[in-house]
RNA sequence: GGGCGAUUAGCUCAGUUGGUCAGAGCGUCUCGCUUACACCGAGAAGGCCGCAGGUUCGAGCCCUGCAUCGCCCA
C-alpha cells in the first residue's frame, strides 16, 4: 500500500475508474504513451488537488515568483506563448519541487489598441462600426469578446500545462489594477511627471489614435525625392506684395504634400551655395506664402541640393528647427490625413492622392526641377501598418528622466541581472536616451484617463463635439462650447453620452475615485474621453496582481518577484517601464532577474504571424505530439535570448523520448510484476555489482548538472542532460544489462530492480518539470510499486540535486570498457556481416586488472552476441589465424572468423585504425616535446596528455602486432 | 549612422569560464519484427567549426578586420 493508495482524492484519478483506462494498478500500460489519454486528466488531477497554489511551509527557502506576462485577449495563444509557459512553468515546476514557496501569478491584458482594432473588423463585418454603436455599446461588444478569449486562452494554459495559481488570475482591466493605474496616474501627475502638452506625436490615420515611439515601426519604402524650385522675392511693392526675382532655392523633398505647411526653407550655415541667400526669403509657389530661408547646422550639405524646405507641423527634425528659430507651426492635415484649409486649393484630399496633384500643378507651373527616386524609411503604425503622420496634438505625457535614473542604477549595480547578459546594454542604452512617453490613446477601449474637467467652470473653454447617435466618425457634427449647447437647452447627461470634448485650456481634476463634483464645488464633471497606453498598466503588472495599493499581505510575500520572463522584443515597451514604474510606486525593484527568450519561428525561418499565414496553433502541435513533446522541443531548440525554429521534426523528437520514457517504465514495472520493489537505503555497497555502482554514481552526476544548468538558466542543456542520460545509459544499457541479470538464475546477483526503480524514479523527477505529464503519468505508475514511497504526486516530489556525495569513478572506467568491448563486438559482426541471430565465439585480451570483465563477461555475450567470451591475460592464450582484431583501451578484442574471414578486408580495416592512431600518437607527442608546452601548460594538463600519449601508444602497438599476426 | 546576434555534418541546432569538443536529433547508407519501445534496436558514412589576421605552449571558444543573413535603436 503507497500513501496514495488511502488517499481516495488523490487515488480516485487513478483507480481502475471511468476516467483511466489504460494504466490502473494491476493493469497493462499501452504499448504506446499516448498523450492524449493522459494530459486532462493528470492536469485535472494537479489542479483539484490545489498544487498550483503556493504553500508556504515553516523554514522553506526564499519565495519564488513569476508574474506571467499577460497575454492579449485579441485571439488565441501562439506558439510564442507556449515556449513562455514552457519556460517559465519549468522554473515554477523546478522552484516548487525544490521546496520553495512559489507562486505563478497568471493574467490577460486588454490590450487596448489591439482588441479594439479585431472587434472593430468583427463589427465590419456586420456592416456595423463603432462609432454606429457609440461607446458605451462598443465597450459591451468588446466585454464579450473578453469573456470569450479569457476561457479560450486560460484553457489553453492549461493543455501546455501551465502550473499557474488560477484563483488568482487577473485582468488587466480588473478593479485591482483599475485601482493600481489610478493611483499611480495620480501620483505621477502630482509629482509633476504626468503633463498634458501639445507635441509632435505619431498620428496614425487609421486607428485614429496617437501612438508612442516605440509603437511605430521603421519600413524602407521605394519613394522619390522631388526638387522644387521656391522664387526668392527680391522686394514688395506698395501693398506689401512681395515680388519674386528670377533667382530660385531648389529644395529637395521627400514630402511635397506638406509644402503648404512650409515656414522656412533651411540650409547649413556653411554652406558657401548659399551664403548670400540666408536672411532673404521666398515665396511658397500656389499658397503665395513669404517665408525665410534660414541657417540651420542639422542640415546636411550632401542631402539633395542641401536645402531643406522646415515643416515643423509635419516633422520631428523640422519641429526641431522650427523651435531654434522660433517659426510657427502650420498643421495641414486632418485627423484622418486628408489635408485641410491650411492646404488651401488641396483641402480635404487625402495625404497621397494630395501628393501627387501638387507634383502635378508644380510641374505644370514650372517649379518641378527634377525628381529622383529614393529610398525612404517611413514610420508604420505597428497595428495597422498604416504610415503614421507625424502631427502637432494636444497629449499626456510622462516625463521618463527622472523615472530612468534609478532604473539605470538598478541595473547597473546588479540588482537586477538580464539573462542573457547582453541585453543588458541594450536596456542602458534605451534608458539613457529616453523621451517623454505619449500615454493617452484616442480610443475607447481601455483604463480611461482619471481626468476630469469642471464644466461649471470651465464651460466655455470645453469644446464639445455633438454627433447625433449612430453616426460616423466624420459625420457633420455640432462643435461648440459647452456652455453654448447647455444655452441652446442639450442637457448635461446628452452631452457625456453623445459627445466627445476637448478640454486643453481648462483646469484638469486628477483624482483616484471618480469625483462627485469638482474642488469649487460644481456637480458637472466631464472626464477626459482618452484612454491609457495599454503599456501604462501593464508597466504594474509586478505589483497591482498582488493587490497593491490596497493589500499589503501577499505584496509583502512575493514582491518583489523573482523572474520576469518575457521575449527580447518587449524590453523597452514593458519591462524598462515595469522597472521604472516599480521603482517609483514600490520603492523596491520590480524582479531581480529578467529572463529573455527569443522569437519562435516556423521551419523555413520565418517569424509567424496570423497575417502572413505563417502562424502555428500551439494546440494542433499538443494534439498531434503531446504538450510535453511540444514542451520539450520549444526548450531544447535553442539556448536563451535566442530565435527558434520550430519543425515538426523536432517536436517528433519530444515525442519520441516520451514514448522511450514510457516504455522503459513499463518494462520496469512489468518486471516488477505483481511484487513491490524495496528502494535501496543508501548509495550501493563497494561490493554491489559493477553496473549498479556505474549507474547510480552517473545518476548523481547528472542530478548535479542539472542542478548547475538550472540555476544558470540553461534549461535547454538540463533537458537535453536528462535525455541522454535517460536514453543512452539507462535504456541502451543498464536495462539492458538489468535483463540478462534478472534472466540469468545461475549467479547470486541480486535483483537489479531496485536500483532501476530508484534511478528511474529519480529520472522522472529531473525530467518533470519539462515534461510534465508522462512523468507523472508514469510516477504514479511507478510508485505504487515502491515500497514506503511518500508523496502524493511528482509535481510535490523532491527535485534531486545529486547532493548524495556518492561517486564511483572506478565503477564509470569498468563500465566504459565493457560497453567499448561490447561496441566492437557489434562492430566487427556488423562489418563482417555475421548474421544477426548467430553467435560468435570472442576474446578479450586483458593484461592488466580483469576482475571487471570476468563480472560483466556474461553480459558482453548476451549484449554483443557471443558466446562463449573468454577474458585472457595473454596473447598466446587466444587465435591468431583468422581473426578480427579490435584494440581498445587496454584490452584487445578478438572474434575468430574462420569461413567469414577475408584476410585483405581485415588488413584495411586495422590499417585504418592504425593511421588514425599513428596520427594522434605524432600529434600528442610532439605537443609533449613542445619545450613552451611542458614549460608553461598546467601539470594536470601535461599529464593528461601524457596518459593519452600512453595509451594510444598502446593501442598502435597492439595494431601492429594485429596487423603483423595477419603476414 | 550606432549597436546586437547568427554563420559548426545534407537539414535544425548544442558546444556555458580556451587544453579528448569536433557533438546531438533528423536525414542518408547497411543490417535487424532479439519477449519495454519500429514513436524501436545495432553498425556506418558525413564537418580545414564563414573568411583573413592576431594573442597564447594551445582557439569553434579570446582580440581585430572583412563578408553574408537577421534584429534593435536612431
Amino acid at each position: 500500500m503507497t500513501d496514495a493508495d488511502t488517499r481516495p482524492d488523490l487515488a480516485a484519478p487513478y483507480e481502475n475508474g471511468s476516467d483511466r483506462a489504460d494504466a490502473a494498478p494491476g493493469g497493462a500500460m499501452a504499448k504506446a504513451y499516448d498523450p492524449r489519454a493522459t494530459e486532462d486528466r493528470v492536469y485535472r488531477f494537479w489542479e483539484r488537488r490545489g498544487y498550483f497554489k503556493p504553500r508556504r511551509p515553516e523554514g522553506a527557502g526564499p519565495p519564488f515568483s513569476i508574474v506571467m506576462p499577460p497575454p492579449n485577449v485579441t485571439g488565441e495563444l501562439h506558439v510564442g506563448h507556449a515556449l513562455t509557459d514552457a519556460v517559465e512553468d519549468i522554473l515554477v515546476r523546478w522552484h516548487r519541487m525544490l521546496g520553495d514557496p512559489t507562486l505563478w501569478l497568471p493574467g490577460v491584458d486588454h490590450a487596448g489598441i489591439a482588441t479594439q482594432n479585431v472587434v472593430e473588423k468583427e463589427l465590419a463585418k456586420e456592416g456595423l462600426s463603432r462609432h454606429a454603436l457609440g461607446r458605451e455599446a462598443f465597450e459591451e461588444r468588446v466585454w464579450s469578446w473578453v469573456g470569450r478569449y479569457r476561457s479560450i486562452i486560460s484553457e489553453q494554459h492549461r493543455r501546455l500545462g501551465a502550473s499557474a495559481d488560477w484563483s488568482r488570475e487577473t485582468f488587466t482591466l480588473d478593479e485591482g489594477p483599475q485601482l493600481a493605474v489610478r493611483t499611480t496616474f495620480k501620483k505621477l501627475f502630482d509629482d509633476g511627471l504626468i503633463y498634458r502638452g501639445e507635441r509632435l506625436i505619431n498620428w496614425c490615420p487609421r486607428c485614429r489614435t496617437a501612438l508612442s515611439d516605440l509603437e511605430v515601426e521603421h519600413e524602407d519604402q521605394n519613394s522619390s525625392l522631388w526638387y522644387i524650385r521656391y522664387p526668392l522675392v527680391d522686394g514688395h511693392d506698395s501693398a506689401g506684395v512681395p515680388h519674386v526675382s528670377d533667382d530660385a532655392m531648389t529644395v529637395a523633398t521627400t514630402r511635397p504634400e506638406t509644402f503648404v505647411g512650409d515656414v522656412a526653407v533651411a540650409v547649413n550655415p556653411n554652406d558657401p551655395r548659399y551664403a548670400d541667400k540666408i536672411g532673404r526669403t521666398v515665396l511658397l509657389p500656389v499658397i503665395q506664402r513669404e517665408i525665410p530661408v534660414i541657417a540651420d547646422v542639422a542640415i546636411e550639405m550632401e542631402f539633395g541640393t542641401g536645402a531643406l524646405k522646415v515643416t515643423p507641423g509635419h516633422d520631428p527634425v523640422d519641429f526641431e528647427i522650427g523651435q531654434r528659430h522660433d517659426l510657427p507651426r502650420i498643421n495641414v492635415m486632418n485627423l484622418d490625413a486628408t489635408l485641410n484649409e491650411q492646404a488651401g486649393p488641396y483641402a480635404g484630399i487625402d495625404r497621397y492622392e494630395a501628393r501627387a496633384v501638387i507634383v502635378r500643378d508644380l510641374e505644370e507651373l514650372g517649379y518641378l526641377e527634377k525628381t529622383e527616386p529614393h529610398l525612404l524609411t517611413v514610420g508604420v503604425c505597428a497595428r495597422c501598418h498604416t504610415v503614421v503622420e507625424p502631427l502637432m496634438s494636444w497629449q499626456w505625457f510622462v516625463k521618463m528622466e527622472q523615472l530612468a535614473r534609478p532604473a539605470i542604477d538598478a541595473v547597473r549595480e546588479g540588482a537586477i541581472a538580464f539573462v542573457p547578459e547582453r541585453f543588458e546594454r541594450m536596456y542602458l542604452n534605451w534608458m539613457e536616451n529616453i523621451r517623454d512617453w505619449c500615454i493617452s490613446r484616442q480610443l475607447w477601449w481601455g483604463h480611461r484617463i482619471p481626468v476630469w474637467y469642471s464644466a461649471d467652470d470651465d464651460g466655455d473653454r470645453i469644446i464639445v463635439t455633438l454627433r447625433q447617435a449612430g453616426a460616423g466618425p466624420d459625420a457633420p457634427a455640432r462643435v461648440a462650447p459647452y456652455n453654448e449647447l447647455r444655452a441652446a437647452g442639450v442637457s448635461h447627461e446628452e452631452i457625456v453620452r453623445s459627445g466627445t470634448w476637448s478640454a486643453v485650456a481648462a483646469t484638469p481634476v486628477v483624482a483616484i475615485e471618480t469625483p462627485e463634483r469638482a474642488p469649487t464645488g460644481g456637480g458637472h464633471l466631464l472626464q477626459e474621453t482618452d484612454v491609457l497606453d495599454t503599456w501604462f498598466s501593464s508597466g504594474l503588472w509586478p505589483f497591482s496582481t498582488l493587490g497593491w495599493p490596497r493589500e499589503r499581505t501577499e505584496l509583502d510575500f512575493w514582491y518583489p518577484t523573482s523572474v520576469m520572463e518575457t521575449g527580447y522584443d518587449i524590453i523597452f515597451l514593458w519591462v524598462a517601464r515595469m522597472i521604472m514604474l516599480g521603482l517609483y510606486n514600490m520603492g523596491e525593484i520590480p524582479f531581480s532577474t529578467v529572463y529573455l527568450h527569443g522569437t519562435v519561428r516556423n521551419e523555413h525561418g520565418q517569424r509567424m504571424s496570423k497575417s502572413l499565414g505563417t502562424g502555428v496553433d500551439p494546440l494542433q502541435i499538443v494534439e498531434r505530439f503531446g504538450s510535453d513533446a511540444l514542451r520539450y522541443a520549444l526548450i531544447t531548440a535553442s539556448g536563451p535570448g535566442n530565435d527558434l525554429r520550430l519543425s515538426d521534426q523536432r517536436v517528433e523528437m519530444g515525442r519520441n523520448f516520451a514514448n522511450k520514457l514510457w516504455n522503459a517504465a513499463r518494462f520496469v514495472i512489468s518486471m516488477i510484476g505483481d511484487d513491490t520493489v524495496r528502494l535501496p537505503d543508501g548509495p550501493p555497497a563497494a561490493d554491489a555489482p559493477v553496473e549498479d555502482r556505474w549507474i547510480v554514481s552517473r545518476a548523481e552526476r547528472l542530478a548535479r548538472s542539472v542542478d548547475e544548468q538550472m540555476r544558470k538558466f540553461e534549461l535547454g542543456e538540463a533537458a537535453r542532460q536528462v535525455y541522454d542520460f535517460v536514453w543512452g545509459e539507462l535504456a541502451d544499457w543498464y536495462i539492458e544489462i538489468a535483463k540478462v541479470r534478472a534472466r540469468d538464475e545461475t549467479t547470486a546477483a541480486p535483483s537489479p530492480l531496485p536500483v532501476l526503480a530508484s534511478v528511474l524514479e529519480r529520472c522522472l523527477r529531473l525530467l518533470h518539470p519539462f515534461m510534465p505529464f508522462v512523468t507523472e503519468e508514469v510516477w504514479q505508475a511507478l510508485v505504487r510499486k515502491i515500497e514506503g514511497a511518500d508523496g502524493d504526486a511528482l509535481i510535490v516530489a523532491a527535485y534531486p540535486r545529486g547532493d548524495g556525495g556518492y561517486s564511483d569513478a572506478t565503477a564509470e572506467q569498468e563500465m566504459a570498457q565493457l560497453i567499448d568491448v561490447v561496441r566492437a563486438v557489434r562492430n566487427i559482426r556488423a562489418e563482417k556481416k555475421v548474421e544477426p541471430a548467430r553467435f560468435i565465439a570472442a576474446f578479450v585480451l586483458c593484461e592488466g586488472e580483469r576482475a571487471a570483465l570476468d563480472a560483466g563477461a556474461r553480459y558482453i555475450e548476451a549484449l554483443a552476441r557471443v558466446r562463449p567470451l573468454r577474458v585472457v591475460g595473454a596473447a598466446d592464450e587466444a587465435p591468431r589465424e583468422q581473426v578480427a582484431t579490435a584494440v581498445l583501451e587496454g584490452v584487445t578484442v578478438v572474434v575468430p572468423l574462420a569461413g567469414l574471414f577475408d584476410l585483405d578486408a581485415e588488413r584495411g580495416r586495422l590499417q585504418k585504425q592504425l593511421a588514425d592512431a599513428e596520427a594522434e600518437a605524432a600529434r600528442i607527442e610532439a605537443k609533449l616535446a613542445n619545450e613552451q608546452f611542458r614549460a608553461r601548460a598546467p601539470e594536470k594538463i601535461i599529464a593528461t596528455e601524457q596518459e593519452r600519449l600512453d595509451a594510444v601508444r598502446a593501442r598502435r602497438a597492439g595494431l601492429r602486432a594485429s596487423i603483423a599476426e595477419l603476414g
